[in-house]
DNA sequence: AACAATACCGTACATCGTACGGAGAGCCTA
DNA sequence: TAGGCTCTCCGTACGATGTACGGTATTGTT
């Protein structure tokens, strides 16, 4: 990882032209046909890299792995993608090409359907949370469209312009909260191999040794009843639907208000 | 980075007894004093990390880092830390005792100040939301307490101690969102050095080439309006603002319901 | 004075991203 | 057909990383 400090990064990321032509597939000069056929493209190694990234997650996506999945030399990567971070803007907006989500035929309805298709692209590319950028996102084919889908599904209920920006980001906000709550609760177990229950058990006796619940009577009664309820410390499922059932009743009181 | 698959890990942590003395700071035997006078303790060498994890990030994290602030060798913080997931879990919990919300008369006026003052601790430490868990949470005294600080607020106000774990849960989902995104924001424009409106400088124009606005009228139309209103693609404090009021709308609509 | 227990830490290994420059392949021009 | 130009491919090398291992220095106890 070599550092230059008189070259500017643009969000983490590389050079926007660059940058730019890759998410967009501009061929710049299309490249017409000097050297030897490209046995390679972006998309074949941006499909590679997803696989990785899912299955092993984001730190162990390396381009070494990459090109050995390809058959190909490291190096030869470095043909057709500037650098890791760049493969990982194209990697974003590809698999926000995977959200897809119904359209119903009520605002809050759609924007259920929205958050759900968003919460399962997190679920399916974990990695994706770590990526996400709300400001200064990868300027994508797939992800402008996302957002203009999702902007019209609360189109005409009574919003100006301004509110229905603030409405979707704050979706985006709390669905990226909410994912990277049930990812986690997901993903330890996979990767430690270790059970909730196993953890608990390990963990248990030993607060029990430390805590004092005559010192905190609240978390240790609610901490109870929340255990036995999930059996478990907490229940992703029940803590999106819930969350998301405030807020949308917190859009509905604006409207209601508004009116 | 040595794996054993045939030493379990719990919640990428290590050993729960290893990991809970060192939370609870159990000195195990209280080095009955053989050896040389031990010249670091685990608080000097937790401060250390925190402030490098403050000034770099969690990705400059190093042991040789520490090790060197310090003005040891790398390998002698290995005689008071396992490992550097027990030293993050260790940070972590201490961190999460800089949390002190004040106390107000209303319950609503509670929840946002404890919202902010997370939002506050998150924007200090930003390495603290990649190294946040919401199941499975290094079990360290802190952490414990603010939970049931955060349970007192909303403590008789007509919700079952179900509700109240469900109400905490989602605040802590909605803050850890919206400080993602606010540090994102916040730290894109110091770690690269380019401003926000260098960066959309840089973009806007190639976006402008490839971007149909005919194609998505609604994302044009609101994207424009709100970049034109926060002077930026996204304004951290009005969106932190806004969903928290949204969010405690639907508290207020459930409380209501309920009666 | 000898021993035991502890702290300190130098070295080594496998991993990472990628700069650099050479080798070879294929089309274009002469 | 020959020469050259442009492109792909990729081997090597560098400076990072976490930490296992084992040696050495320091201290309290006997």
């Amino acid at each position: 990882m070599t550092k230059k400090p008189e070259d500017k990064h643009y969000g983490g990321r590389g050079d926007p032209a660059r940058s730019m032509a890759l998410l967009w597939r501009e061929a710049e000069p299309p490249a017409r046909g000097r050297g030897p056929r490209p046995a390679l493209d972006v998309d074949r190694i941006v499909a590679a890299a997803i696989e990785i990234a899912d299955a092993e997650g984001l730190a162990a996506l390396s381009m070494r792995k990459v090109a050995e999945r390809l058959g190909v030399g490291t190096m030869s990567l470095y043909t057709y993608v500037p650098a890791k971070a760049e493969l990982i803007d194209v990697m974003y907006d590809t698999v926000c090409g995977e959200v897809a989500p119904e359209w119903a035929p009520g605002w809050r309805e759609r924007l259920e359907l929205i958050a759900r298709a968003y919460l399962e692209n997190y679920r399916r590319h974990p990695w994706l949370l770590a990526v996400m950028a709300n400001s200064r996102p990868p300027l994508g084919p797939n992800g402008i469209a996302n957002y203009d889908n999702d902007l019209r599904a609360i189109e005409g209920i009574g919003l100006s312009d301004l509110e229905m920006d603030s409405v979707v980001t704050m979706l985006y906000v709390y669905v990226q909260g909410a994912a990277h709550t049930a990812i986690e609760a997901a993903g330890s177990e996979r990767s430690t191999g270790v059970s909730d229950q196993e953890w608990w058990e390990a963990y248990a006796p030993l607060l029990e040794k430390v805590f004092d619940p005559e010192k905190y009577p609240t978390a240790a009664r609610v901490g109870a009843k929340a255990g036995e309820t999930y059996q478990s410390a907490y229940d992703p499922e029940h803590g999106f639907r819930f969350g998301l059932a405030r807020l949308l009743d917190g859009v509905e009181a604006m409207i209601g208000a508004g009116r």
